[in-house]
DNA sequence: AATGAATGAGAGTTCATTCAT
DNA sequence: TATGAATGAACTCTCATTCAT
């Protein structure tokens, strides 16, 4: 296959190829994967990945910042889709509790390990932040309306309840990194939730 | 020149070992780390190093668990210096408020890169697993106490709480890791203790 | 769309194709070019280029001998066209000392190159060989009607001569070949005709 | 072999590795000789070779240097030695003549090589372009010496002299790197030192 | 006990060439 | 005929570990 290919399958190619990248950095990690390691589960050569990006670390930035567009723009579209403030933040503690531990596990070490990664990097420094900003932002809205709404209480500090909001979540997440059951994860975000919710009501 | 000294010198020779290692994980991390780095910074050969410890790796997990064991330790000393539960917390939260920023930056890298380290041998995953119960049962036996003197509110699951408790505050730390300033840090952290403190009493 | 044209087309095409070549030789130099550069420099697709040249190593001898090829025409042209041998060689410098530094140079560059290249490939050898001699013997020729027509020494040794003259030029430019300024060039230009020529006459 | 190994011994051994790395250069070029073919010639291992020089490049330009600064240091030697200017370039020539031409072009090939080589890098140019002048400014007091001495004519450029003598002799060289015998160079060095001498004298 | 030169497997990356379309 | 995505061998360089001294 080659000649005149259109851009649409490069595109697919590269999702795939991206796809592929991602399960490797999930299961050993950025460093311990080696460009040997992708282009042998790809089934491709390692000249192949390097026609579609320019360095192993071009491929785990594009990685982390794509996972990190799909989080911004689910919330966004969450936050369309949903009228209180209350429902929404109940919204979200539902998802987090729908998520299999597992599966966050994954995540969550893929993430801290490209959180490390980038807090040596001072060109990396930037985006992140800006992620973790539109993050915040976006809860800083949540949480005016909500107040503006009556819902939350008159003095409540949104900028500071954003902050322990995401702090609550990554937090217990973190715990339970290593190990820790399901369900035991599911109570304590129950409890959590309680304590988030008192905290903005009263 | 040293006919009997040997063993307390060889121990005190290896933990300074450890600190000059210490210093260059922080600085540089890990896996940038090298042992030749290692080595200069102690003014030593690489030689000398593999005859106190057998691999860059043992260094590492050491560090870490001394890590580990001295902040143990010096809640147990928190722990019994102070008579009521509340005020331990107090304390605890007193202190998380110290910590400078650039410090507790340096710090949590070192422990993220750790944990996700960790996470992919098995080996070491219930050593740190030991380690993170010991700090939740000291917790739990500061909140059952404060439920029994009546401080906490009397449906209080202390088990559950203890996570919250540290979840809060690592999730936070992880907030601030890429950047951000000491005074909102300490802002966040008041209203943080205000959130925990109403969430075990009322 | 073409019929018959097809050979000449092709012919025509092919020498497009070695000029545009050429340009990135003379750029960057033949290990320094890539097929890449040069396809993209010609605005065609590498699987054009090898359909006309069975590699890039070929294109670089071609290109080489299509230079030489130049040359030794471009001399027989002038051979023709003059009809004293010291009007002939006068003119040879005359052109030496028109060739701006920057072109010799860079032409300098590509000939050094091909030649040190060549020295490793024994069947280039006979070749570069056969282009040198031809250069040679048309100077012999030169240099022999001169001396019969009483314009050069008696006793002189043509084919040491010959050798003489290209030795001179070559080692004049490579002393340039790094820097230095056109005028300087030129005035030892003049210093080095006048040498050639009283050992020419006396 | 390893510990606290005496200054002199590394500076043997530096010495020797960049005499078997020579030996790769002159066979094969620089571009052509492989790291691997180095450390196999050498019988040691690629990152001993890197232990002692940072990369094959830096070996490449210390040798090319190497052998610039030996060249100026016998002449400097040879101009020690000898009284008259007219006997110093007799000398010189002699020393031409005697040279084998099979090690001739050896040194020549390395010589281009790096010539075309460095023409890229400008960071290299001006150590070459300082190298050169050290032989041009030796010869041009020699020229001087010997002018004021009567030995040549007054009216002697002796800075154009200096390029002319040798662009004359890097100029045959190089009509004899590919083929020629050894009689015939030397015929025509003969006759080249007549045309020199010559042009100086009258 | 301490040294640091030596090791060598393996890392990321490049590029001339091929061939399915 | 022209294309350019795909290849894979080969490249330079790194670094945790060893061991003769």
């Amino acid at each position: 296959m080659s000649p005149k290919v259109t851009e649409a399958y490069k595109e697919e190619k590269r999702a795939s190829l991206l796809a592929g990248a991602l399960r490797c950095f999930l299961d050993k990690g950025f460093q311990a994967t080696t460009t040997d390691d992708i282009a042998r589960h790809l089934r491709i050569s390692k000249g192949t990945l390097y026609g579609y990006f320019t360095s192993k670390e071009e491929i785990y930035i594009q990685l982390a910042h794509a996972r990190m567009d799909d989080m911004i723009e689910s919330l966004n579209t969450l936050y369309v889709e949903t009228s209180s403030a209350k429902a929404m933040l109940r919204h979200m503690f539902e998802r987090f509790r729908r998520q299999p531990l597992d599966e966050l596990r994954k995540w969550l070490t893929f993430h801290l390990e490209f959180t490390t990664y980038a807090s040596r990097r001072p060109e990396l420094i930037a985006s992140n932040r800006a992620y973790l900003n539109k993050a915040l932002n976006l809860l800083n809205r949540i949480l005016t309306s909500g107040k503006q709404a009556g819902e939350f209480r008159a003095d409540l500090d949104e900028s500071s309840a954003a902050y322990l909001f995401w702090a609550v979540r990554d937090g217990l997440a973190l715990s339970f990194l290593l190990d820790g059951d399901d369900n035991e994860y599911r109570r304590i975000l129950d409890d959590m939730e309680d304590m988030v919710m008192k905290h903005l009501t009263a």
